[in-house]
DNA sequence: ACTCCAATGTAGGCATCGACAACTTAGGTA
DNA sequence: TACCTAAGTTGTCGATGCCTACATTGGAGT
């Protein structure tokens, strides 16, 4: 531990995301970061260009994550489905600031591509239960990516309300559940009688 | 045009409009506002006591636009929740910055409620086009606002993926359409036979 | 083992910003 | 007509992001 920190990169990224989580993206900066690590203020511009760079990889660390706990939800199509969508608005719920991050419009480009392809990758979780539940009968015909683009969409629409803190809690669980009932069974090929909300 | 501008309130209130549509939320600041205005750099503060609050008040009248927007909005029940998904999403590409705004969490707590109810509002129109769709028999039976709630979830999420440039400008009119076509056919109480997406 | 260089960290400085305080102006009203 | 308060001004402070010039050091190449 003396002149050069050693591992500098992790220890900004590790920091940011603590403060992140307990003030918010507006309590992040580079200099206070630097402060917390014991090193001098110019020390992060050697391992991002800039502030957004910083943000840039924590927005691709979040998607990672997130990737990986959707792709450990377990069960048929459908219950991965509902897991998934559960999933992501738990991840949502304890990563709120994150998730801000990560949908940020002003990423830089290079950055952006990534987040793309990362975000491609979890749609994929998806677009691969939507067309298991084709090969089950359980969802009907199209193409796979458009449908589950469009499932995706509407969870996501009840995390960012959820985040907005448009819908109380146990607003959002509601919210999240039919939704879910009303996109399953618009997907199914011969929905069944309706079951009421509420 | 003495000392005293006359209506600064509302001239901040503009300019700071169109910097947000041009700069991005982060091109904006008070200082500049001020320079823009011919005014010095605290006259704002007797108007705004934040930069916080101004974007507050920014915040309140987009509702306010949008809501006006979707109140417009002609026909069934059916064409009017077609119309006002199409009105929200032409509303957002046309004024992304002021929709970040927004719907963005670090509100003052008093703004915070006022544009809870301005949003509730918003959502009203949805609510009483899903009753006119209950009476109709198009919509199934439940809690109007549960299911308007989860209907608005969805096209919002659309919206969102779209400002967030996960979505190209055809793919996210493909994914509107979907997600409306989907979430019409669930609520449905009798669903006729699917049209495959794409 | 020695040299050197590129990566990493430091130090200082600059422009900008938001917020605050003390002071000034003027328009409306008692 | 006098004044009082809303509205605007000026000056200042601390913080921040970013840039440039400089210092250190570990490790690659001989």
């Amino acid at each position: 531990m003396g002149y050069h920190h050693g591992n500098l990169r992790d220890a900004l990224l590790d920091r940011a995301e603590q403060v992140l989580a307990t003030d918010g993206v507006d309590g992040l900066s580079l200099r206070a970061l630097a402060r917390d690590l014991g090193v001098s203020h110019g020390a992060p511009a050697r391992h991002f260009r800039d502030k957004q760079a910083l943000l840039d990889a924590l927005a691709l660390a979040g998607f990672r994550r997130l990737e990986e706990a959707l792709a450990a939800c377990p069960g048929n199509w459908s219950d991965r489905l509902r897991g998934i969508a559960r999933t992501y608005l738990d991840f949502a719920a304890a990563n709120p600031a994150l998730l801000a991050v990560m949908y940020d419009v002003k990423h830089h480009p290079e950055a952006s591509d990534a987040l793309r392809a990362e975000a491609e990758r979890g749609l994929g979780q998806v677009v691969d239960a939507v067309r298991d539940g084709q090969r089950a009968g359980g969802v009907v015909d199209g193409d796979p990516g458009e449908l589950a683009t469009a499932l995706f969409a509407a969870v996501h629409g009840v995390v960012q309300l959820a985040l907005g803190n448009l819908l109380e809690p146990d607003e959002t669980d509601r919210a999240l559940v039919t939704v879910l009932t009303i996109s399953l069974r618009g997907l199914s090929p011969s929905p069944g009688p309706a079951r009421p909300a509420g």
